[in-house]
Parts: C-alpha cells; structure tokens; sequence
DNA sequence: CGCCAGACTGCAAACGTTTTCATCGTTGCA
DNA sequence: TGCAACGATGAAAACGTTTGCAGTCTGGCG
C-alpha cells in the first residue's frame, strides 16, 4: 500500500540492480538475462511500481501523447469521431487528450496552444475555416503535425467526405422527387467551411440539373432554429418545398420549429440534413441525410497523423459519403419521377 | 520560426538572466524588477518560448491534469458530462485527459492504468458498479483522489441523480396517466448500476402505489432493443400499457423496433426514457423522460475533485432531477386522473 | 559610519526516466 | 593461446523545469 508510488530506483535498491537495468526491463526486456528480468518485474509488481510518464517521456522527448481539438461534443458527430481516433491511437500505444473549441476561433488558439504546452506529439482538429486560420499558421510554423478532419484544404492534409459532392447528391435525390424550389438552410458560415462547401454543392448541382436557383437562409446558430426566419423563407413567393439543412441536428430542430408554424413532414413541406447521426435513423418519420463515417474519420485521421510522426507524410483522403433516403422527404405527387432517380 | 521549441535555458542566455529568473518570471512575476521582467516576457514571446509542461511537471509534482473515464461518447449525456468537466478544469488551470470504457470493466481498468501513468492528479469516472469494482479499488490502495459521476455509493464521493426517486417519479407520472401495468426495460444490470437503481425505483414506487409489479426486460446491449424479447414481452396474457426505459436511446430504438411491430406510440403504448437528452424534446411526438443535468453532473464533479486535490475533501451530491412529460405517454381514456397528479 | 532589512537575482540540486559508452566476463574460433 | 565478438550490466549525463538557500546591492536608520 505505498503511500507514493515508488520510482524506479527504488526498485533498483530493492533488487540490487541499476536504475538502468530497470529501465530495461521495460522497455527493452529482450536485453535482459531472463532470470534478472523477471526477478525485477516480480518486485516491481509487488511494489506497485508503474513506470512515470512524465519523467519518461522529458528525458525521450515523446509523450506518446495525442491532441485532439474538436467544436463539441454535443454533436454526435464529432463524438464519434472521438472514439474513432482514440481506438487507433490506443492500438498505437497513443493516448489523446481532447478539447472543445465551442466554434470559436479564440479557444481553438488558446486549446491548441494549451494541448501543445502538453507537449502532444501531433494534433487532429476541425477549425472554422482552414483556408484562414491563425491555428493552422500557428501549428505549422511550429512544425507540428498535424491532420484536419471534416475541413477539406488543399494546403493541408486532411480526411473528409467530399462535401460539395455528397451536397449535390442529395440535390440530385431530391430532385428525382420532384422538387424543384429547393432551401438550403445552414448556421453561420464563417464558423464551417463544410457548411459553405455543402452550400457550394446545392447550388451548382441545383444549376446543373436546371434547377432554379435555391435560396440560403443562414441561422444564428449551428444547431438551433430561428423561427422567424424560417417563417419569412416559407412566405416569400415562391416558397421552397425542400429544406436542405447542414446537419442532422439542425434538421431536427428545422421540422420541431415547422411543427410549431403548422407544417407537418413531409406532407407539407420536405427535409433533409446531414451526417446521417444514427438517431435519424430511428426518428418517425426517419430523417434523411448524407451518412459521413465519423468513426472513420476519426480513426483515419489518427492513421494519417501516426505515419506522419512515422516520417512518412500524410495524405489527404475523402471518404465515401452515402445517401439515406429517409421518410422526412417525400415525393412531389404531381411530378412524374423517371424511374432511374429513385433511392432505395 | 524556431525548428524545436527553444528552452527555458535559451531565453536565459539571450536576456542574460539565470534560467531561475526566467520561470519566476512566469510563475511568481511579482517577485522581478518590472524591467527584468519586460525583458524576459517580450524575448520569450519573439522566440516562441513556452514553459515546457513536462519538465515542469517532473520537478514540481504536478501535472496539472484530471482524468475523467466514460462508458462511451456515443451517449450525449456523457459527451455532455465531458463538457461540463472541461469548462470547470479550465477555470481552474487544470487540463482533461479523456478515456472512454465502452462499459466493458477491463477497459476500465487500463485506461485508469493509463491515465495514472500519466500522472493525472485525480479522476472523474463513471463504473459498471461501484460496489464491487476493481477499478475503484486500485484507486483507493494507489490513495488516487476521484470522484464518481453519474453512480451511487456509500463508500465513496459521487456526483448523481437520486436515480431511486427520479425513477418514482416517473412511475408516478405514469400511474396519474391511468397506467397500471408497467414494464421497466433496460440493458444488461451488471453493467450499470444506474439501471439497477431506476429499476428498484420502479419497483418500489409501483408497489408503493398498488399498482401490479412492473415486469424487467433486459436488453443485450444499452442502446438497442432486440425485437423479439419486445414482441413476446407484448404478446405476454397482461401486456404493459406503458414501457420504461432506463435510458433515452434504449427509449428510441424501442419506440422504432414498436414501429416495425405495428405498435404506435403513444396510441397503442406509452413509452418513456431517462436522461432527457436535447435530441428527445425535439422528437415527434416528444419523448417523455426524466432529466438529469450532465453538464452540471460533470463540472460539479469536477468541482469536488478538485477541493478534494486542495485538501478539502469532497461531498457527495444528489443533484435535483425533474420530469419531463412528452408527447409519448398518453392518458388512457378510460380512466379518470385525479387532477393534483397531473404534470404541467 | 555601521548595520540591517528588503529587493532582486543566481547557484545548484533535485524530479524519474532513457541512453550512450564503457566495463567485464565468456565463448567461439583460428 | 590469443583475439574478437558477444551478452549482460553499470555509470553518468542528459531532458526542462522549480525552488531553497545564499548572495549582492540598495537605501534607511540609529
């Protein structure tokens, strides 16, 4: 019952060897004379002793250690994400410490910089807008590796889906019911480039199909609906009968606020998000949306920055995206649908 | 644009001060002459200069960082916990290192081991059962300071719902509905203590109340419901009216797995959750449930451990909970209620 | 003038590891 | 027998801080 844990010279007393035999016996037990190897891990068993990271990783100048910065956890999403990378860093003999910018572009400095005082070996983030961020200038300078996930750049790695391209998808689908008068409804750009690249695909597949071109209704929020806006966006002329949302949590809040002004899904008007969080899944009617692989991306990610500390660089990689076709988007009953646009 | 971050011992050459100078400039400023003081700050800041956290930690003893360990993310009420931990650690100048279980008690264990290696000052964590875990034990012989979140105990501080009396309440509410035959569902018992208690409450207050003993369905997992234990729990000779269960993704997966079973909800059963997450209120029709605050979970635990570390000790906390009647439980008609068991 | 307090700073020893280099037997082989 | 090679271990110097102690200098006061 050792009152503070023992330190390796301890046991090096205790069995009459060196510090640097104990050591051994860790991390290189293959150097040891099998009967002084055991007779030090035995006592260092007894003894509770636990090799100190800290100590450890000061004189070899590795942590082991892993930062990850993420918006929230709040997001389904992103908690995924979380697991993901911390199963591979696990695997790895990785540990990772996690923090939460909120959307906000001062903590993502302040808990980048505090993760790097820690001394991470690398980090995993999702920051606003990775085309200009004082984050990323701030990492790179510093020769810190490291991977973004959900961004897309062409300046550094990343793992994704392609937005604009799974964007447009679920256009295409909407299209093949029948929807002509589409809405994209989103939080503030500026705070999500995936926000703006999936807005970037409604439109051009929109233009591409010979759509009229949707309108953009931009929300205080992520995650909330503002009702009032989404009240002038049904009563302006020509109203949309689709409401494409950014993500799955706003989607939900989308069709609790249409429920509110009277409207019911998908009878009277149609919704869809994204990232395909399990619950929609299970929502009556059943949301549908574009499935990113979170879990992947996470873990991915991590793969990405393992072999970048590994010296092997790090590549950019989409995931694929896949289309959930789901009860919240109905078909326009006066529209004929050519049979090759239907979804399963 | 340093290559390795320069050092303590560099700042002091470059101003000309001993390395000594050059940490109390940082940790007990008021100790320099204002003009030393200047100098070393902006060299330092031209630099890049940051205190190196490892080294700092090896020779003062403390690391400056908490340990929190989770059944899993996937779980808002966790994720949430998480944030509320974080925000507090933050306050306070401390950093979280987060490792999540997957309610499986050997993950547990090495996490914990893990986190401990890294010389986390103290631990916030959520156990399968804290009456018997091994997890729990080692902390106490290592004389690790912790603090429970979500758990009950009498042997050790925690931060929780009375979980007994939420689940009372909500067997109170179903009873003033006009439900008298109740089933409580949850997932494996050995692996959450919380269930355990939330069934005990139900079991209680329904005798407690006359009405016939609750059945308990337990499910494989936490989150899933298997359809056939539904289906022959419905097909039983006095099916339930109303179905509890122990939390609120066990309450949506059954409510769909109800929908492929040609069940609707509430028109044909009642069905409630526990936990109260964002997502349910948004839910059509809206889950009935109980709330627990995790984000207040989180950083009052949080909060304990740390007057714990300060040498303070830490209470236990029975945080208030509070019902949320939702669009999911019905009245049965035939019934009358008396008006003072109505919930707003 | 002498002395002391106070303000400021430096010296050097830790903290718990890892790792290079050296040491010391032993063994294999010519 | 001599020598190289090898296996097993130890000595000691780092890694980047913090901190108790001691030192220097200044000014104030008797």
């Amino acid at each position: 019952m050792p009152l503070s844990r023992p330190s390796l010279v301890q046991i090096a007393e205790q069995v009459g060897v060196s510090p640097a035999t104990v050591s051994r016996a860790f991390n290189r037990p293959e150097l040891l004379n099998d009967a002084t190897r055991e007779r030090i891990l035995t006592t260092a068993k007894r003894l509770g002793f636990r090799p100190n990271r800290v100590g450890s990783s000061l004189r070899s100048g590795s942590t082991k250690t892993l930062g990850l910065l993420l918006p929230t956890l709040a997001n389904p999403v992103f908690a995924a994400c979380f697991e993901g990378a911390e199963a591979r860093a696990l695997e790895a003999g990785y540990s990772v410490m996690l923090a939460t910018t909120g959307y906000d572009s001062q903590r993502e400095r302040t808990a980048a910089r505090s993760l790097l005082d820690h001394r991470v070996e690398g980090l995993i983030l999702t920051v606003s807008d990775p085309s200009a961020s004082a984050t990323l200038d701030e990492l790179t300078a510093n020769d810190v590796p490291f991977v973004l996930a959900y961004n897309e750049s062409d300046r550094h790695p990343f793992v994704s889906v392609d937005n604009r391209a799974a964007a447009g998808d679920m256009v295409e689908h909407l299209a093949a019911c029948g929807h002509r008068q589409l809405a994209m409804i989103s939080g503030p750009l500026d705070a999500s480039d995936r926000a703006s690249k999936r807005l970037d695909g409604v439109l051009d597949r929109a233009a591409r199909l010979g759509l009229p071109a949707p309108t953009h209704v931009s929300m205080p929020r992520h995650t909330a609906a503002d009702r009032a806006r989404l009240r002038s966006l049904l009563s302006s002329p020509r109203p949309p009968t689709a409401l494409f949302c950014s993500n799955d949590l706003l989607a939900t809040a989308v069709i609790f606020e249409l429920a509110a002004l009277g409207f019911r899904v998908p009878r009277d008007l149609s919704v869809c998000g994204f990232d395909a969080m399990a619950f929609g899944a299970l929502m009556v009617p059943s949301l549908a949306s574009v499935h990113q692989p979170s879990t992947e991306i996470g873990s991915q990610a991590c793969q990405e920055l393992l072999s970048a500390l590994g010296g092997e660089g790090s590549r950019s990689l989409r995931l694929p995206h896949r289309l959930f076709g789901g009860g919240t988007v109905a078909s326009l009953p006066h529209h004929a649908v050519h049979p090759s646009h239907r979804y399963p």
